[in-house]
This record gives structure tokens, C-alpha cells and sequence, in this order.
DNA sequence: AGTTGGGGCATTTTT
DNA sequence: TGCCCCAACT
């Protein structure tokens, strides 16, 4: 047998050794999902019944999909090439470069990012003359993406789909969006999916072709489909007889938690139903979590409805454990203070800070962790900020290469044409977009023409002129001497990058590093459109990984992640299970919340601790807060509370705290006090360039200049800010 | 063209 | 309460 074979337990291995005929392997938090799915692929191609380019491999992420073809590659001992593994977006991409002129787009196609999209979108309702005051585009945005999502082309939406914007206007916004789309030969992420199935679905000839190029089709996460996925997935998937219909689809339904999204928690719990003969794999052996967990997490888990049924049982002998924790505190801010102390406890005791994680319901919760954690000097890193691809400047640059690889692209030609400054205003501007509507050109093109007359003054016309010929010639050079040289010059050429040099600002040193470090990532790739679709589908995020770390993150970032030590704050009702879904989604919702309870409870393998607080801070105003039902759905042989939930039952309003337990050890007075020490009194010293210094919310940093009482500093965990001189006090008095 | 101040808004987010 | 976006200044 096998040695790779001989690693899995029983379930694990029917799991990859059923290959032919449908199969649905249901897979528990931490049983093993990624082995058994990179280890199934590597069976398939190590007992011949496919050769790499015969499997059709899917993820969401482009992470997850790295991952796959690394620990592919790794059972076979060997890198594989020509596999069709990606995640949907970028599959897709692949796959209609192939057939783009079947639904009225070139090839060359540009991808569209968000940005992207609402400003297109923007512009279209603008023309249709829509009250965006009224209607804001980034609803029609919503709504298109909904469509989208379950494979609704223009023509497929019904009028009874179309009652909800702008009276009834949203099925024609949201056609002549695609028309415009089509007319810039762009297609936004919705698009690679809807696109490729409505190619699927009226093209018999080309789905025959992929029904017989993949052999096997294996997919992750399945929960998290949504239609248009759902139906790709199954076009592609059911061959007709006497091929056998080789998908097998892998996920958890108690970890569906991205309906909000458009996620369809039904392809999964429909799946026997639509493929025949269809078999289920249940894989309930946890390797990750002690008992205690395991057991808070079913437990939880068992209340919601609807469910396929798994439960999850610990895996390994020594998986006894402390029980979850679950503290009860007064506010918001002592709760903070408690995770503080406990992380610097654990990390006195030698614990890993790359193993401890603050899962939160919701983004701005991470603000008062951030803040107790910079007082204690505990490195953090906030997982999900701004994106390297996302930064003003890489944008930028990637529009000059957008317009560089695509001179049609007006989105791209629109944020570059005066950037750095050609003494293009809104009347040159206008001026432009009319000669582009009258004569049906690109803006590049209409901008070449409109050189050559008279309507626009000396010097936005020169420095248009100069723009235009200097992408014809750059474009030269991307042909001759490649892309990477042709982006450096044109970066140079355009005064792009002298624009960042003569920027006093202290972030333009940072801005001009970042654009070294996309023209050394440009390298990597073959040619300038391989580069533009990499950018657009695989959203790096650069973040440093060096040195140890705590995270902090959302709930549903941490989804496929686990630490040993996780902190679950907030378990509040109102926050979590949150108001919204509460007043919206009825039952279906709370099960939804209940399942990112679920997935927060299991990223842990050792500590759990869950916490809520009497009161917090809500825009401004402190409110109480009743704890979680959540709480006391968590079975109590499984948990030991602290605070007053240890003497007093659950769901009443804690007003007071006696309990025993560790915060009972301060009088609340003192606790209630100390967070004024924000209100410092104004400072009379004053600071120097150069010099060190405190600010309470951003920790250390560097006077970088002074006027008056407002300084620049450059914070060392935070980025470089302006700050009044009394929020700061010097680094030697902190 | 860049700055400033008022108003509206305030889960979760990948591609 | 705080942030972001837009509109109206200078």
C-alpha cells in the first residue's frame, strides 16, 4: 500500500479512494479536509486513472489553492504542471480567455476590481439619469452582484426580480452596466462565472470539450457556492452517459457562514439530490482541539436545524484539556485588559504569540484590543488592512500598465491622465469625454485627436500629447525589451515617479518602495497580460510575517485557521448573535451566527476563552449588554465560568459583580477610573523633531515635523499620523 | 486644485 | 463617538 494511503484513518481513506461517481465528503472543523482532498488528487494521479490536466481542482482562495498544489506536489515527490487548479474566479478567467468572443468580448479582457466596478457603475446611472442621492450606486452594485450570483444574465431577470431599485429600473441599469462593460472589453469578477456558465449552458460543442478534458473534479469549501458556481460546477460535472460523473465536492455545513454573500447553504445540503448515486463520506475524527472544545462545540452546533449531521469526536488519546473558559466583565474596556493580561501571562510562561488569536465578531471591534495591547507593548498584527494591490500608488501604476496592455481601457486611462498633475481640469476633461461619446472612441484615442486641434489650451494639450506619444513608444518597448523594463520607463517617462520624489510627505519613501517592489514582482511573470491578470484575480496581501505575533482578526477571516490559544470577546446579544441579523434574517440568520460561533470555538486547539461584557460602548454612548444566548447554549460540563456568570445564572443583567474569580480581585471603582487616563491635561513641553514619544492609541514613534501644537510622528506600530502635541507625552516620561 | 467642514452612517468580504 | 464622502469654499 501506499505509504500516503497508510496515513489516513478509515473514513479519511474511503474518502479518497472512492473515486468514481459523485461524492460528498463531509468534513468537521479540523478532520483532516485539506489531507484528504490534496491527498485524493495525488491518488488520482498516482493510480493513472488521469493525467494532471484531466482534474479540475477548485478553491475560494488563491491561499487554499497554493496550498493544494504544494502538498500535491510534495505526495508526489515532484512539482506538477498543466493542472487546472485555481480558485473559481480565476479557473473561470482561464477558461474564457478561451471563449471571450461568445459573449461579445476580445481575449484581451481587463479584469475589473471593486473600485472599478462602483466607478463604472457610477458613471452609467449617471447617464440614465439616476438620483444617486436617492440611490446609491453601491446598492445597485448589491444588487447586480445578487444577480450575478445566481447566474442571472440581463435577459434572465424577471420584472418580478426587479421591484426593488430605483423604481424598477435596476434589470436596465444593470444591461446597459454590461453594455458598458462590453464596450471597454472588461469583465468584473461576476462576470468570469456568469460569463463561462452562460457560455456552458448555449454551446453544447463547448461543453462537450470540457466534459471531455476533466476527468475528475474536485472541489473545496463546497458550503460556500453560490448559484452561478453551483450551476458551472454542475454542467461541467454531468457528463453524459456512460461517462461517470467523478465530482467530488468537500465541505461543512455547520461552516457555511457566508450567505450574506450569496452562499447557498442548500447546494450542499441538496447534493444527494442532484447528483445520482451519489455517496456521503463523513469525516468526524478531530485531530486539532481537546475534549472540552470539541464538546462546547457540538453542543453549540446541535441547536441549529437543517443540518446534514456530523459530530465531531476527538481524534487523538491525549485530547483531554482544560475546559472553555467563559469570563463575565464589567466593560468593554476591563475586558480588553483581561486579554491583555492573560497574553502577557502566556507568553511569560513561554507561549508562542504566534499561536494566540482575538476573534471578533466585527471590524471595529478590534480597536480596543489594538489600543491595551500597544500599552503592554504586545507585537499584534490586525489580519484583513489595506491590500498591497489596493495602495493609491499600485494603482495607479497598474493603470498606466492597463493602459499600456489595452489602450480601450478608459477606466484606467481616466485615473492616470492627470496623474501626476497635466493641467487637466474638469473643463479638458469634459471636453474629452465629449469627443469620445460623440465619435464612439476610447478616451486614448480621442485624446490623440483632440491634440491636434485647438480645444484645449497650450499646456494641458502639450502634456496630453507628450502622454499619448510616450505610450506608443513605451509600448515599443514592451514588445522589444519586455515588460518589466517597459513599466520602469514608463513609471520614469511619465513623471509618475518623480511625482512621488518631489512628495515632502513621509509616506512617499514607503510609495516608492512599493513600486520597486511591483516591478520586481512584474519580473515573475511572462509578459505584461499575465502580470495584469495575476494582479487582478490573486490579491496578494504583503503583509510581513517576520517576528512573532499575535493576530487579531474576524471571525470569518479565521475560518481554516487554528492557534492554541483563541479569545472570543464580545459574546454579547446585539453583537454577537448580531442586531442585524436578529431584526433581518429570522431563524435562518441565528443559524448562521450560531455557525461562526461554531467555527470561532474551533480554531482552538488547547485555550478557549469567551468572554462578554456588563457594558459597552456603542457610537459613543454606553449601553449594558446582556450576554449571549450563545452562552448558555454551551453545555455546562464543558465550560467553567469566571466572574460574576461563576455564582450567578446566565441572562440576567450583571449589575452586580461579586463573583469570585479573577476580576472580582479590584474594587470597580478603580477599574471604572482608570480608562480616564486618556484625558490627560494638556502638555506644556514641547517636542522636538527627531525625538521619541508616547501616544496612548498608537504606542511609540518619531517627531518627524512640528508647527504649533500639531505634530507629525512616525508611529513604529502604526503608520505615520498627524497629532495634537497633548495626546503625546515624551517617550522617556511614558 | 487643495482644504475644510457638515451630514450621514456605522457586520461579516473574497475574487 | 468617529470616519468617510461630498460639496462648497479660498
Amino acid at each position: 500500500m501506499s505509504d500516503y494511503l497508510a496515513k489516513l484513518n478509515p473514513e479519511q481513506r474511503e474518502a479518497v479512494e472512492t473515486l468514481d461517481g459523485p461524492l460528498l465528503v463531509l468534513a468537521g472543523a479540523g478532520t483532516g479536509k485539506t489531507r484528504v482532498l490534496t491527498t485524493r488528487f495525488a491518488h488520482i494521479l498516482m493510480s493513472g486513472k488521469a493525467r494532471p490536466w484531466e482534474v479540475l481542482a477548485v478553491t475560494f482562495t488563491n491561499k487554499a489553492a497554493r496550498e493544494m498544489r504544494e502538498r500535491v506536489a510534495h505526495i508526489l515527490g515532484r512539482p506538477v504542471e498543466g493542472l487546472w487548479l485555481g480558485t473559481f474566479h480565476a479557473l473561470c478567467a482561464r477558461m474564457l480567455r478561451r471563449h471571450a468572443e461568445l459573449v461579445g468580448l476580445k481575449s484581451s479582457f481587463t479584469i475589473l476590481d471593486a473600485d472599478d466596478q462602483l466607478r463604472l457603475l457610477k458613471q452609467v446611472m449617471e447617464a440614465e439619469r439616476v438620483d444617486l442621492k436617492r440611490w446609491p450606486a453601491q446598492g445597485m452594485m448589491a444588487i447586480i452582484q445578487r444577480w450575478k450570483d445566481r447566474g442571472l444574465t440581463p435577459a434572465r431577470v424577471t420584472p418580478a426580480e426587479d421591484t426593488d431599485y430605483a423604481a424598477n429600473r435596476g434589470r436596465a441599469l444593470y444591461e446597459a452596466y454590461q453594455e458598458r462593460l462590453r464596450a471597454l472589453n472588461a469583465a468584473d469578477f461576476g462576470d468570469l462565472l456568469l460569463h463561462m456558465t452562460e457560455i456552458l449552458r448555449t454551446h453544447p460543442e463547448v461543453l462537450a470539450d470540457y466534459h471531455r478534458a476533466f476527468r475528475y473534479i474536485l472541489v473545496d469549501e463546497y458550503q460556500d457556492t453560490n448559484l452561478v458556481q453551483y450551476y458551472w460546477l454542475r454542467l461541467l460535472a454531468q457528463r453524459p452517459d456512460p461517462q461517470p460523473q467523478n465530482i467530488c465536492c468537500v465541505g461543512d455545513d455547520d461552516q457555511s457562514i457566508y450567505s450574506w454573500r450569496g452562499a447557498e447553504i442548500e447546494n450542499i445540503l441538496r447534493f444527494e439530490k442532484d447528483f445520482r448515486g451519489a455517496k456521503i463520506v463523513r469525516l468526524e475524527a478531530n485531530y486539532r482541539s481537546t475534549r472540552p472544545i470539541l464538546g462546547a462545540a457540538s453542543g453549540l452546533i446541535a441547536r441549529n436545524t437543517g443540518r446534514l449531521g456530523k459530530t465531531l469526536r476527538p481524534g487523538r488519546n491525549d485530547a483531554d484539556g482544560e475546559k472553555v473558559r467563559v469570563v463575565s466583565l464589567w466593560d468593554s474596556e476591563e475586558e480588553a485588559r483581561m486579554v491583555g493580561e492573560r497574553i502577557e501571562s502566556l507568553r511569560r510562561s513561554g507561549h508562542s504569540l504566534n499561536e494566540v488569536a482575538i476573534l471578533v465578531r466585527a471590524g471595529f471591534q478590534t480597536r480596543s484590543f489594538e489600543e491595551r495591547l500597544i500599552v503592554l507593548g504586545l507585537p499584534y498584527r490586525v489580519v484583513g488592512g489595506l491590500k498591497f494591490y489596493e495602495r493609491a500608488e499600485i494603482r495607479d501604476a497598474m493603470a498606466y500598465l492597463r493602459v499600456l496592455n489595452q489602450p480601450a481601457d478608459d477606466l484606467a486611462f481616466e485615473r492616470i491622465v492627470n496623474t501626476p498633475k497635466r493641467g487637466l481640469g474638469e473643463s479638458g476633461m469634459r471636453a474629452l469625454h465629449e469627443l469620445a461619446r460623440a465619435e464612439r472612441i476610447p478616451l486614448h484615442d480621442a485624446a490623440a485627436r483632440i491634440t491636434e486641434g485647438d480645444a484645449l489650451k497650450p499646456k494641458p494639450r502639450n502634456a496630453l500629447r507628450e502622454l499619448i506619444q510616450g505610450f506608443a513608444r513605451w509600448r515599443q518597448v514592451n514588445a522589444k525589451e519586455g515588460h518589466v523594463v517597459a513599466a520602469a520607463t514608463v513609471l520614469e517617462e511619465s513623471g509618475y515617479t518623480a511625482m512621488w520624489q518631489a512628495d515632502r510627505s513621509p509616506e512617499a519613501p514607503g510609495r516608492l518602495e512599493n513600486l520597486k517592489e511591483l516591478l520586481r514582482a512584474m519580473g515573475e511573470f511572462q509578459n505584461l497580460a499575465g502580470f495584469l491578470d495575476h494582479v487582478a484575480l490573486v490579491m496578494e496581501n504583503d503583509e510581513n510575517a517576520e517576528g512573532e505575533r499575535l493576530q487579531i482578526m474576524t471571525l470569518h477571516a479565521a475560518k481554516g485557521l487554528e492557534f492554541d490559544t483563541v479569545f472570543l470577546p464580545g459574546w454579547e446579544e446585539g453583537l454577537f448573535p448580531s442586531q442585524r441579523s436578529l431584526d433581518e434574517g429570522g431563524e435562518k440568520s441565528l443559524e448562521e451566527e450560531r455557525r461562526l460561533a461554531y467555527v470561532g470555538i474551533t480554531r482552538a486547539r488547547k485555550h478557549a476563552i469567551i468572554s462578554h461584557a456588563a457594558n459597552r460602548r456603542i457610537y459613543g454612548n454606553w449601553s449594558p449588554a446582556i450576554p449571549s444566548r450563545f452562552l448558555d447554549e454551551l453545555p455546562e460540563e464543558m465550560i467553567m465560568r469566571e466572574g460574576a456568570s461563576a455564582s450567578r445564572g446566565m441572562r440576567d443583567t450583571p449589575s452586580v459583580f461579586g463573583g469570585g474569580g479573577l476580576l472580582a480581585r479590584r474594587p470597580r471603582v478603580i477599574e471604572a477610573g482608570a480608562w480616564e487616563v486618556k484625558e490627560r491635561p494638556a502638555h506644556s513641553a514641547s517636542f522636538a523633531r527627531g525625538e521619541r514619544v508616547f501616544h496612548d492609541k498608537f504606542g511609540y514613534g518619531t517627531v518627524l515635523q512640528v508647527e504649533d501644537d500639531r505634530l507629525e510622528v512616525a508611529f513604529d506600530k502604526a503608520d505615520t499620523k498627524r497629532v495634537l502635541d497633548r495626546f503625546l507625552r515624551k517617550a522617556s516620561e511614558a
